[in-house]
DNA sequence: CAAAAGAAAGTAATTAATTACTTTATTCTG
DNA sequence: CAGAATAAAGTAATTAATTACTTTCTTTTG
């Protein structure tokens, strides 16, 4: 059934507006299902468009995930990394950034969801490929930062640094199946700074300790 | 397998066997596919048994996870619970207990799948609670023990227990999550203690000193 | 104890729903 | 008007579950 548009409002959207349309409207309804039960009938409701709609402006569903998965990628580095980059100081910087990232998927409930399907899905599609490449660069950004810490005397020199980056990733994990359990993902940004506390606590540069 | 008493040959199985048959059919097919894409006729396949026979055995497909979520909370609590009982250390129970689900884990690679599968899915379903309740059994097992070691003076007191049972189940999902991304599974028992030695250098006391 | 009777386990084929994707016709916009 | 965007109505494939029927095991009974 056709409605008749209002005035001033475009009732056809170009293919690149519909498309970040159907990523957003994916990326929402993640939030509260699980992405491999996902239809594409359900996914062009939520956009308001009919279901075969959705193939003008993506070839597949397939390349549909990839474009998604694009997106988070993107997200997470303009949105995560670029905190860490304005700190000087690597430990503020790593605290910043696993804050901004416990954020983001605050304000992005389904963008956990989203990651762990696609890492469980076998074989090595492009979506799956974005998202292992994702991490890995994360990976990357905190062993880093982590070398850098060591340099500026705020991190133990003896710290196992390959170790520290897997239980950073971790402790954001830890937090998200904590939340997935408890269902209430908007308490992981309260707990999120007792977890980096202690999560530092391993690799702080214990120089001055004073007891109390 | 077990082996019938008798010599004699069996063609039929009872519908207790053939129960554990699918369970320890799903749980291995878990190691190669993702959970959410296993169908009756590929779980039929591998027990070696017609796609309808299944459903002699099961009332649905539902019940079969159900099953296959109580098997899982079951061996974990067996297996990894009772390493932690054998020690009087409360930090070595810990470890232990940390070493034998990562081995756990290495020697049933479908199990993280099973689990972060469930916990993806919506709603209140059997199984989902059974992992979930399992999860919440797991957390206060860390803290009681977390407790223990500091009455031992081998955990520092001003520690965040909660915090702490949050990261530790977060040290197994970032070593998981790194498995998923290299594709290596095996590898995590390598790491496993260095992830470990990590995160419990967040809470050791260091004043005490314990003889070994 | 053996044969009949019934219960249980199995198969092969089918069903109703659901799915991703396609085709056709219609409507909007520059 | 021409082309792009959309709706509506398809299609073929897949899926969990059911069905009608057969085979095997167990129990009863003369």
């Amino acid at each position: 059934m056709r409605t008749t548009p209002e005035p001033g409002k475009r009732a056809y959207q170009s293919t690149e507006q519909r498309q970040s349309e159907t990523i957003e409207a994916v990326v929402h309804l993640c939030a509260e299902q699980d992405p491999s039960s996902l239809t594409t009938a359900r996914i062009a409701q939520k956009v308001g468009v009919s279901q075969g709609a959705l193939f003008k402006h993506f070839p597949n569903k397939s390349s549909l995930w990839e474009s998604v998965a694009g997106w988070v990628a993107g997200q997470l580095t303009t949105q995560v990394f670029s905190v860490a980059d304005q700190y000087e100081q690597a430990d503020k910087a790593l605290e910043a950034m696993f804050l901004a990232h416990i954020g983001f998927i605050a304000r992005h409930p389904g963008i956990p969801r989203l990651m762990l399907g696609e890492l469980q899905k076998p074989g090595n599609q492009p979506a799956k490929r974005i998202i292992r490449q994702t991490l890995a660069l994360y990976r990357q950004k905190i062993v880093s930062l982590l070398h850098r810490g060591i340099e500026q005397q705020h991190i133990t020199p003896s710290i196992d640094t390959e170790a520290a980056a897997v239980l950073y990733i971790g402790a954001i994990q830890g937090l998200v199946v904590q939340a997935m359990v408890g269902g209430d993902i908007a308490s992981i940004e309260q707990s999120a700074p007792r977890i980096f506390k202690l999560f530092s606590a391993s690799f702080r540069e214990t120089s001055h300790d004073p007891k109390e």
